[in-house]
DNA sequence: TATTGTTATACTCTATAACTATA
DNA sequence: TATAGTTATAGAGTATAACAATA
């Protein structure tokens, strides 16, 4: 049963739009007990193994508009987990720090994202694992390079 | 460069969010010439393909509530691309089918999608391609599987 | 002039409750 | 009472323009 959209599968955006409809879910489910998101886990982790970042850099580093990113490092702040230190070099950017509060929090939120992982990607050799992985990755550079030609070719 | 986020390229669901994100752009972008989007463009082969299917059907093969199915209807019911037939069995429900001219632009967006789909995953084999799918797949099962278990167990 | 962080805003996608007409 | 389609609405996520402070 259920095969009313088996010409759609031929595509991978299809059952990528699927799969990642699915992972969300499960993903927001186990970050939960520790009140983080997505993107606020990811931001977490990214500032703790970056100490200084600037906002600027952590938007680019995750594919985040700025304006998109100052509530998520206000969250952040706001709970404690990281602090925004003035980069005395440049009076206009932020020095991100993470804080020992959020050094322990992401260590719990990792463990639970990993957790997660393995459930997600339950049936799948470690090999598949790794090879899933590498081709979402050509995607995002072919998506990528797509997209630089277009401005390129725009300017 | 651009190692900032080496830590979190350990889960599949971060580099697939962030090459779902491209796929979109680029799959809407090749849609735009037929004024579909990827919703439209789905909605439109699954009605081509499974004459008669009434939309309740159609939200639970696309994964979408029927509220939000209602808007993709109405749009391709104007442009004259689908049509909604009573069903006379059952009259609250609607028979949907395909008109010609929505089977034309359908066989039109189809090939631009396969353009799109061979330009996102160059660089893999075809072999690499069908087992991203597969993969796709499985965590789409797994995911359903945690989603079903936590209804039961819920009610 | 250009850049950092910010505000305001708007648009899309998604999810739920509640209605109507039928069953 | 349950279901098909609908309406209204609210919440995320995402994108752009424009501003103040600083470079």
């Amino acid at each position: 049963m259920e095969k009313f959209d088996d010409n759609l599968r031929q595509f991978a955006g299809y059952s990528m739009k699927r799969a990642m409809s699915l992972i969300q879910t499960d993903v927001n489910a186990a970050l939960a007990p520790f009140e983080l998101r997505m993107v606020t886990f990811s931001a977490l982790v990214v500032i703790a193994d970056n100490p200084g970042l600037k906002q600027a850099q952590l938007a680019d580093a995750l594919s985040i508009e700025r304006p998109n990113l100052v509530l998520v490092v206000d969250e952040l702040e706001r709970r404690d987990l990281i602090l925004r230190d003035r980069d005395p070099a440049d009076r206009r950017a932020y020095a991100l720090q993470v804080t020992l509060a959020g050094r322990r929090l992401r260590d719990r939120a990792m463990a639970a994202v990993q957790d997660h992982e393995r459930r997600m990607t339950a049936g799948l050799t470690e090999d598949q694992r790794q090879a899933l992985i590498a081709a979402l990755r050509q995607i995002e550079e072919n998506g990528k390079a797509d997209d630089d030609s277009g401005k390129v070719s725009r300017a």
